[in-house]
RNA sequence: UGGGAUGUCGCCAAGUGGUUAAGGCACCAGGUUUUGAUCCUGGCAUUCGAAGGUUCGAAUCCUUCCAUCCCAGCCA
């Protein structure tokens, strides 16, 4: 208690973790075991982060294990390029399930024999009606559902009939099991749910073994149960579905009965995570693919250059409730941000370049200065920067006729130059059409490092020396939807922003940056973040915006509008 | 005129009958600064969806009401 010893937990305390701690003191479970169950029939976006992050970080705040469980039971939208894609974004984002993967389709065996186990009890029954009865004997909100005609048929029938199913000797969607339970019920869940159809359908895992496939209600609970899973963590629209979860394991021959929770899902503002949405982007090519940095998807965010430490403290952040919620983004690039303002090397990189002449800089000489990497950590070093009389500085440090809130160039006006001297804006050169082109300006020898005289300069700008800079292409995203909440739309692409991406091919870099570490975030001092998109290449070097930096002066210069 | 959930500051979120109702983001005002960045300081809910009630004492218990979300796949 007393000792710096305490070790920071991955997931803040919620209404789960107080669960778990009240089943742990009571000796109900004696250690914790979750799952992330994902379906491999999509890629994995934000909104399973949090879920990877809840159960792979709870399993680990209580010493237990997280298993990595396949959801496999439809092989219709399944396959093997979504399973390892999962895998790999599960491990991108730092979690680890070790020997623990499975496959629900691990137990399509065991399922068989419990769904005859509850056959033999009379709790289950094969129906012939067509899919159509069946909806609309269901019933509806305010009314009851009506009993099957099949709903009585002996054991012995139900037997031989589901053994037929499993033998193939009947067609796709002509009978179904149904779990015997309360066609009255106010939970539609529970109005005889189909528990396994016939589908005959190659499997990812089990090939053309199978030709009736469980349905996730039976599957998940009974998985979970063989799994020892302790708490079965999911979202809130399984709420509905508990009732079942618990009756099938009530009403079968196993000896683990895991507690369904339910938490909130993820949603972030300006976004959407939906699969069908997050699909239709793709499709519609509004989007460089499920990997565009400007996607939700754990892809997306990887290309974009999002730490996964960053994420998992954003997902940590958020908390866990039972409300729904849409978090602001500005949460997410304030982690994003401050994990790299600790991690990320400083660099110079002009956006828009803006030519200088130092007219007293000697025409052919090049000075090496010393710009520290960090100016927070020193353990980041040093590096060399060429200088020279031609530089390069960004098009908006300039202004004519700028006031005295400006304190950046303008004529007459002196400012640093960062790591290296003071400059004095001389005189700005336009074409015919009124365009700056070219500033000329004179620097102060004295002032290399500091000012002999003491004299203090309001503003520091960063710059380039135009014979050692390396053209870059500059890819700035802004956020892909103009509206907070696009899924509440009645059609979402109407609030696609058209801006969300700007291309400058035209930006440069301090020389010795672009053919570094790939997976290294700069900073571009007093722009943003950077890093390399996949595509970069030697001769054509691409970096993508990470996140920008905080801006007041931005605002200072609205509100002066 | 069904069932299940949720309502604490602009957005999240602690709080579990006795606290001046944590914290983060956002916002506002200052300070430091060779990034208008970072960092630091201060401000920001007499009030917990509403109304009643129980209690010496209620965001926490009870009642009623209101609002919002989910459910009628042989999807998960």
């Amino acid at each position: 208690m007393t000792d710096k010893t305490t070790i920071e937990k991955n997931v803040v305390g919620n209404f789960i973790t107080h669960i778990i701690d009240e089943d742990l003191a009571s000796k109900k479970h004696s250690n914790v075991v979750t799952r992330f169950p994902p379906e491999p029939n999509g890629y994995l976006h934000i909104g399973h982060a949090k879920s990877i992050c809840l159960n792979f970080g709870v399993a680990a705040d209580y010493q237990g294990i997280c298993h990595l469980r396949f959801d496999d039971t439809n092989p219709e939208k399944e396959s093997d390029e979504y399973a390892q894609a999962i895998q790999r974004d599960i491990k991108w984002l730092g979690f680890d399930w070790g020997r623990n993967k499975f496959h629900a389709s691990d137990y399509f065996d065991h399922l068989y024999g419990f769904a005859e186990e509850l056959i033999e009890k009379g709790l289950a029954f094969v129906d012939d009606q067509s899919p159509e009865e069946i909806r609309e004997n269901r019933g509806d909100f305010n009314r009851p559902g009506v009993e099957s005609p099949y709903r009585e048929r002996s054991v012995e029938e139900n037997l031989t009939l589901f053994r037929g199913m499993k033998a193939g000797e009947f067609a796709d969607g002509s009978k179904v099991l149904r779990a015997k339970i309360d066609m009255q019920s106010g939970n539609i869940n529970m109005r005889d749910p189909v528990i396994y159809r016939i589908k005959r359908m190659h499997h990812i895992h089990t090939g053309d073994k199978w030709c009736i496939y469980p349905m996730y209600d039976f599957t998940h609970c009974i998985s979970d149960a063989l799994e020892g899973i302790t708490h079965s963590l999911c979202t809130l629209e399984f709420e509905d579905h508990r009732p079942l979860y618990d009756w099938v394991l009530d009403n079968i021959d196993i000896d683990c009965h895991p507690q369904q929770i339910e938490f909130s899902r993820l949603n972030v503002s300006f976004t959407v995570t939906s699969k069908r949405r997050l699909n239709q982007l793709v499709e519609q090519n509004i989007v460089d693919g499920w990997d565009d940095p400007r996607m939700s998807t754990i892809s997306g965010l990887r290309r974009r250059g999002y730490p996964p430490a960053a994420i998992r403290d954003f997902v940590k952040q958020v908390g866990v409730s039972k409300k729904e919620s849409v978090i602001s983004m500005t949460v997410l690039e304030d982690v994003i941000r401050h994990h790299l303002n600790q991690t990320s090397p400083r660099v110079m990189g002009v956006l828009d370049p803006l030519k200088v002449v130092i007219e007293n800089y000697p025409e052919d000489q090049v000075e090496m200065l010393t710009g520290a990497n960090h100016p927070q950590d020193e353990s980041f070093g040093s590096r060399e920067i060429p200088f020279s009389r031609e530089i390069y500085i960004e098009q908006a440090d300039y202004k004519a006729n700028a006031n005295r809130k400006f304190f950046r160039l303008t004529e007459g006006r002196e400012v640093r130059l960062r790591h290296a001297y003071y400059i004095t804006c001389r005189e700005a050169i336009k074409d015919e059409a009124g365009n700056v082109i070219e500033l000329r300006c004179t620097y102060d020898p004295e002032s290399r490092g500091g000012t002999a005289d003491g004299r203090k300069v309001k503003g520091t700008i960063h710059w380039i020396s135009a014979a050692h800079a390396e053209p870059i292409e500059v890819r700035l995203y802004d956020r892909l939807f103009n509206h907070p909440n696009p899924a509440s739309m009645d059609n979402f692409i109407d609030a696609v922003n058209p801006d969300s991406l700007r291309i400058l091919p035209n930006a440069l870099l301090e020389p010795g940056i672009a053919e570094q570490d790939a997976d290294v975030v700069y900073q571009f001092e007093r722009n943003a973040y950077f890093k390399r998109d996949k595509t970069h290449e030697k001769d054509k070097p691409v970096f993508n915006q990470v996140v920008t930096m905080r801006d007041s002066w931005a605002k200072v210069e609205q509100s002066a509008e």
